[in-house]
RNA sequence: CGGGGUGUAGCGCAGCCUGGUAGCGCAUCUGAUUUGGGAUCAGAGGGUCGAAGGUUCGAAUCCUUUCACCCCGACCA
């Protein structure tokens, strides 16, 4: 390609409402545009890269047995409201009717589909298992789009469904896909880690997320550094503290702490550290009979949750204990205790339902709220000055050096961006679809499925964010939107540069080399900068002296400096820097 | 949906407080000189100041409404 004949369009400034690296590079170096909130064209050059992740993603599913079929992106609510999830989805299934005044959808994702293909057209053991894939858009009307293409409501999905005969077979398939999904993301060039995740309410065995690691990411994870543990924090298990409470029990004491509510500004005024410190977080338990605030105050669902105050409430492992449940309001904590948020605690003179995490049952002589404006209880003990808790759980998220829950040592944390998930769906779609086969003895069973999917057009964000400096992107090579790129000196006057570089680019071009020469009639700066700034990852330059000697100049996107190549050597010398294996 | 912020030329911004009819840098176009790291000079084009309404002799500026976008919290590839 020639850059004079494609289409270049680079930024010296990014727009201000960029705010991730990953983001602005993007939009400098013309990959993506804009076209409303979380919608963006795919430019030529950036088409370039989404397509060599695609292929990849292609390659790898294929060699994993996965057949490819491409289903509609527009679906009848039909189908939506037999699975359930009509209702479920909630607002992020975006919804229209056609001119029938017929329900439709935009599929957000394929389950229902392709449930439908397989009931229709499989009926014995004999048929499975089967494994369909499809790279595809898909249309999620998310809460907040964000970071470009990192998180668009519309963007370009690979997603994969398995059907089996039973759970062992279910299991295997997984498995089968966990290793596609780290030789995909391996093949991209990117640093990544797979962890488990929330299994929600399947269970089984199973679902792994996986992360480009980059600290922008939107999640936290943690793993052990000595053992192959490693999960998203929304589930990390922190386990509970082997030390018990102290035998030596202070007297109890109400301290004043005007205008103190939280427990970093309490720590300091009493010069007590932040783990000796109980918070109370008061919530409201949903029970499906009042989702309504405020008024149902009989039996209210009002709780108290205590955590150690370095530690953070965990909603999803608190939803798994308490059930869906939401914070107070200020005028139900009122109602409650009399006591205005930021004082309140866990002793009381009337029967408030109190749930603690597992580390506040270590804890003794410890801070809390006094249920009184401005006022704290010092070297409070449980049995002595209130009750123990109606149980001890693990509400909070885990922090680094908590104890790995394998035993082998101390997690650590880091940050990640989701580009894959892999899920054990087992039989919930195909019992609300009634997509069943018969087995071996003719019995009617339902299906076991799992599902599997990757971002694609995130993936591209996500390189970006790993892979980048002041100068712009560093593409992994195998999904540079061009491998190598020619920069001539005064292509425009020089003649013999011309005919030099038009032998060079013909040449690299017949050896399948996917090549970009720079030949638009700009400032050698322009043309570096540019070249650059949209991270080719090899670069060749034809100057004036180098040619006088028979030399070319080579230099890496990622190397400090050039080096001087022989115009002869050169076809040998860039086979072996893109293919050093060969 | 809550809380905060921003809308002025393709991009980045100033002007707004204290009303007087719009400016800077980059980009674009023309010409000249340049040409191995985002050139220089001379000229040019481009804006119903997000939209609507109001106050006023006069509104980018003040008021009201509305829309869009961005940031912080609940979703997910």
């Amino acid at each position: 390609m020639r850059s004079s004949q494609f289409f270049l369009s680079t930024l010296k400034e990014a727009p201000s409402d960029a705010e991730i690296v990953s983001h602005r590079l993007m939009l400098r170096a013309g990959l993506i545009k804009r076209l409303a909130g979380g919608v963006y064209t795919w430019m030529p050059l950036g088409l370039r890269v989404l397509r060599k992740v695609e292929k990849i993603v292609r390659e790898e599913m294929e060699r994993a047995g996965a057949i490819e079929l491409l289903m509609p992106a527009v679906q009848p609510a039909e189908l939506w409201q037999e699975s359930g999830r009509w209702e479920k989805y909630g607002p992020e299934l975006l919804r229209f009717k056609d001119r029938h005044q017929r329900d439709f959808v935009i599929g957000p994702t394929h389950e229902e589909v392709i449930t439908d293909i397989v009931r229709k057209d499989v009926k014995s053991h004999r048929q499975l298992p089967l494994h369909f894939y499809q790279i595809q858009n898909k249309f999620r009307d998310e809460i907040r789009p964000r970071f470009g293409v990192m998180r668009g409501r519309e963007f370009l999905m690979k997603d994969a469904y398995s059907f089996h005969a039973n759970f062992e077979d279910l299991e295997r398939e997984y498995q089968n896909m966990y290793a596609t999904y780290s030789r995909i993301f391996t093949r991209l060039g990117l640093k990544f880690r797979a962890v488990a995740a929330d299994t929600g309410s399947i269970g089984g065995t199973g679902s792994h997320e996986f992360h480009v690691l980059a600290d922008s990411g939107e999640d936290a994870l943690a793993y052990c550094p000595n053992s192959d543990y490693a999960a998203n924090v929304e589930l990390a298990v922190a386990i509970p503290p082997a030390s018990a409470r102290s035998s030596v029990q202070k007297p109890m004491r109400r301290i004043d702490t005007p205008k103190i509510k939280s427990c970093e500004d309490l720590a300091q005024f009493l010069g007590v550290a932040l783990n000796s410190i109980i918070k109370t977080i008061a919530i409201v338990r949903e029970t499906s009979e009042h989702d309504e605030p405020a008024e149902a105050l009989t039996d209210s669902g009002f709780t108290l949750l205590l955590l150690r105050a370095d530690h953070q409430l965990n909603e999803i492992k608190a939803q798994k204990v308490l059930g869906k449940f939401r914070f107070a309001h200020e005028s139900e904590i009122i109602a409650a205790l009399a006591c205005p948020a930021g004082y309140i605690g866990p002793v009381t003179n009337n029967s408030v339902v109190v749930f603690a995490d597992h580390a506040v049952a270590a804890m003794s002589n410890f801070v809390c709220g006094a249920n009184e404006q401005d006022a704290h209880l010092c070297d409070v003990n449980f049995v002595r000055d209130l009750s123990e808790p109606v149980l001890f759980a693990d509400l909070r998220n885990v922090v680094a050096q908590d104890p790995s829950p394998d035993g082998q040592g101390h997690l650590e944390l880091c940050r990640g961006i989701e580009v894959g998930h892999i899920f054990q769906l087992r039989t919930q779609y195909a019992k609300a679809l009634k997509c069943t086969f018969l087995d071996e003895r003719g019995e009617t069973q339902a299906m076991e499925m799992g599902c599997y999917g990757i971002g694609v057009s995130r993936i591209v964000g996500a390189a970006i964010e790993q892979n980048n400096d002041e100068r712009g992107i560093l593409f992994p090579p195998s999904i540079a939107p061009f491998e190598v790129c020619i920069v001539p000196m005064n292509y425009a006057k020089n003649k013999e540069i011309q005919l030099a570089t038009d032998a060079l680019y013909a040449e690299l071009k017949a050896s399948g080399i996917d090549v970009l020469l720079d030949d638009r009639n700009e400032r050698a700066g322009v043309l570096f900068a540019d070249m650059e700034l949209i991270g080719i990852p090899h670069r060749l330059v034809i100057g004036e002296r180098g040619l006088a000697a028979g030399m070319l100049e080579y230099k890496a996107r990622n190397a400090e400096n050039a080096e001087m190549v022989a115009r002869g050597d050169i076809l040998s010398f860039l086979k072996d820097k893109l293919c050093p294996s060969a």
